[in-house]
DNA sequence: TGCGGATATGCAGGCGAATCGATGGTGTCG
DNA sequence: CGACACCATCGATTCGCCTGCATATCCGCA
């Protein structure tokens, strides 16, 4: 389950722009939202993102929220469900990365047309 | 409160990308994605960007999402205190239309700082 | 002035989410 | 082998939010 943006679901994701939105791209495209829709867990993507390797490990991450082990490894769980963070587990530590595009592809599902190479006005 | 992207706040919200933000960003941030995090308001943004002049009432909405009016309009309320919608009643009806930039801007604080890929002006 | 339609607000039920403490599993090192 | 550190999961609590029904408010029209 999750992984809401993974290549099979991602391009299934209509754009907010264009033509109303179905209601399952609506409530998948809120999923993925939903998941960044927190204070705690756009603070970890920034951690993490800004991290001397561009990742890091849970033990790294809890200092700086100020919350505690478990609270950090669920919203980490959360953002890996989603697509957004891979989870590389080495030695005793678990080390989490940014997916490359996945914030970028989302973002790219907000903004308006931007002429992208889509038959969308084949019909 | 609301309108967490008025001209006033909106550029004080850090970009995801960069530094580590910090908590004060984080929830402003947040606060805007929780009310696109939803699928009801997904579509109402996608349905009211897609009607004949770009707007529309509250009457015209609520069979499209099959939901019912005070919730209808519960849902617009939240987006136009995000700084999303702008409301203008004109006799007895309540006009929603998009804030031109406003999906954007959440879409510019989410990728990067473009560092390679010039502006859009290119084409 | 009074009636009817279009919206907004109050109130309440119910579900999902955030958080923490405790626990269990696993790899590391002395 | 045993103690320890790192991490995930479980259970429980608290809190917020989506939704609808009922009601209030506002406006145009007869």
């Amino acid at each position: 389950m999750g992984t809401a943006l993974a290549e099979t679901s991602l391009p299934a994701i209509s754009p907010l722009a264009g033509e109303p939105i179905e209601r399952a791209d609506a409530e998948r495209l809120a999923g993925v939202l939903k998941a960044l829709a927190d204070p705690a867990r756009l603070r970890l993507l920034s951690l993490i993102q800004s991290a001397p390797e561009g990742e890091a490990c849970v033990c790294d991450l809890t200092a700086p929220l100020g919350l505690s082990q478990p609270t950090v490894s669920h919203h980490l769980r959360i953002l890996t469900e989603a697509g957004l963070l891979e989870r590389e587990k080495r030695g005793v530590w678990a080390y989490y990365r940014l997916v490359p595009s996945a914030i970028g592809a989302i973002a790219d599902l907000l903004t308006p047309p931007r002429k992208r190479a889509t038959k969308k006005a084949a019909r």
